[in-house]
Order: structure tokens, then C-alpha cells, then sequence
DNA sequence: TCCTTTAGTTAGATATATCTAACCTGTGCT
DNA sequence: AGCACAGGTTAGATATATCTAACTAAAGGA
């Protein structure tokens, strides 16, 4: 009944972080930070290639497009974003990036705006 | 790839909205407040049977268990308490609902301790 | 040169939660 | 009495994302 599945933006947002990280993109770190098995992460950048989010050249190493960057991007962000804000409540470090992660995607453009601004104002 | 699938905690959260406003829980109510068919009712009931959340009598009305009145309880102050911090940041009510709903799940302990000390402290 | 290791893919199985269509059952209207 | 409707269930199909096992291909060391 529960959800484990991981989003196109978790995958996205992985590989952007492994880009800045190491400066290129395989499926295998991918799959190792996500915590998935090889298999399911070829499946998935199936998918994005597929919307045009991805491109992979001959050895297979992994490219965002400019829409698949700009979604990476904003993901990530907004993780970082999320972070900032449960660590300033006195969440610890460890459960504030969790509940980012799992939270990231479900949150409206107003209320990201709220938490921009309000953070603005307390730092 | 996106996940539209309802959790335990959504049906027993969505039960409990309803008993408080009817006063009996019927499946076609549970189906109509979360945007599915009746059989997807049925077969989270069953499960949430097996589990040992709710039960039902013989005209299939849904009562809780201990078990699931603590989990539905929870859920539902959750839920309230998330809404009443996105509103105080200047959300409105609508955006506010929905990312309350989206978000309930997939905080820590610590995160939602946090929040309500932080209600607390400006209220 | 051969052999091992590493990364990736393919094929097929599994699990989960939804749906539609069809059916059952009780209630109430005419 | 007969019928329609409402609520619920069953059966079977569908979609999605994962897994394991087996295969391919490239690279490196002995």
C-alpha cells in the first residue's frame, strides 16, 4: 500500500547532484544513491529520454537536456530549500534532508513562495 | 512514473472526515472524497481489515479500531496542524489543503514536533 | 592473450493499486 | 407484487515500477 516508487524529478535531481559531485553521470551512481538496482534505473531513463529530458551518448553516459536541467534544477533547490527551513526549526541535519526528500515534490509554487520569503526575512 | 495511489493513511484519515461529519462511515463515501471507484474502496478495506485497523458489521459500515482511530487521529491533527503553518506563511486555504494532504505522511516525528513548538511560540 | 571485473541491457517475474463490467442484495416507490 | 435504484462485492484487465537472472561489451591485469 505504501510508496517507495522514485519520480522522474527524484531521478533527475539524483543525477544533477552526481553531476555536480563527480562531473558525470552514470547509471550505476545513480542507481547505488536511489537505492534501486540497475535495472530499474535503465528503465527509467528510458522514460526520460523518452520525454526529452535526457540525452545518453555511445557510452552511456547521461546529458540533461535543457528542460530535463531546468527540472533537475528547480528539484534540487528546492530540496536545499526545505532543508534550510527544517533545520532552522531545530530539525536535525539527518531527518531535515529525509523529510525534504520526501516532501519536495508535493509542495504547491505559492507555498514555495511563502517559504522563500519567509525566509528572507528571518536571515 | 507519478504516484496517485492512496495510502493507509489516506483512507483512514479520509474515514475519520467522514464519521465526523456523518457520524457512520460507508465505502461510497470514502470513494467519493478521495476520487475513486468503489472497488478500490474494497480493496483497501480488506487490506485495511486484515491489518487491523477497522471493521465492519453486517450493512458494511466501517468502524475503527484502537489501532486505526490512533493512526486516522494523528493523521487528521497532522493534517490540520500543516495547513494552519502554511496559512500563518500566507498560503491560501486551497493551496494550503492540498500540500497539508500531499505532505502528511512523509514527515519525521522530529519535523512535526518542531512545527508545533514553533505554532506555539507565535500564536 | 586470456581472464576477471565492471557497467549496462534485456527478458521475465512480482507486487501494488487502480479501473471497468457484471453481479448481488436490500429498500422503497408505484 | 414488481421494479428500479443504491451500495457493495467479485472477477478480470491494466499500468507502473520494481526485482532477479542472464547476457553483452569494454577495459585492465597477470
Amino acid at each position: 500500500m505504501e510508496k517507495n516508487e522514485k519520480t522522474t524529478e527524484d531521478y533527475l535531481e539524483a543525477m544533477l547532484m552526481i553531476k555536480e559531485k563527480q562531473g558525470y553521470i552514470r547509471s550505476i551512481d545513480v542507481a547505488e544513491l536511489l537505492k534501486v538496482k540497475k535495472p530499474s534505473v535503465t528503465y527509467a531513463t528510458k522514460r526520460l529520454k523518452e520525454k526529452g529530458y535526457i540525452t545518453m551518448d555511445a557510452d552511456s553516459h547521461i546529458a540533461f537536456t535543457e528542460s530535463g536541467l531546468k527540472i533537475a534544477t528547480q528539484t534540487y533547490e528546492r530540496h536545499k530549500l526545505l532543508t534550510k527551513v527544517f533545520m532552522m526549526l531545530g530539525v536535525s541535519e539527518e531527518n531535515a534532508r529525509k523529510d525534504a526528500c520526501r516532501v519536495e515534490h508535493d509542495l504547491s509554487e505559492e507555498t514555495y513562495r511563502a517559504l522563500e520569503n519567509h525566509l528572507k526575512q528571518y536571515s
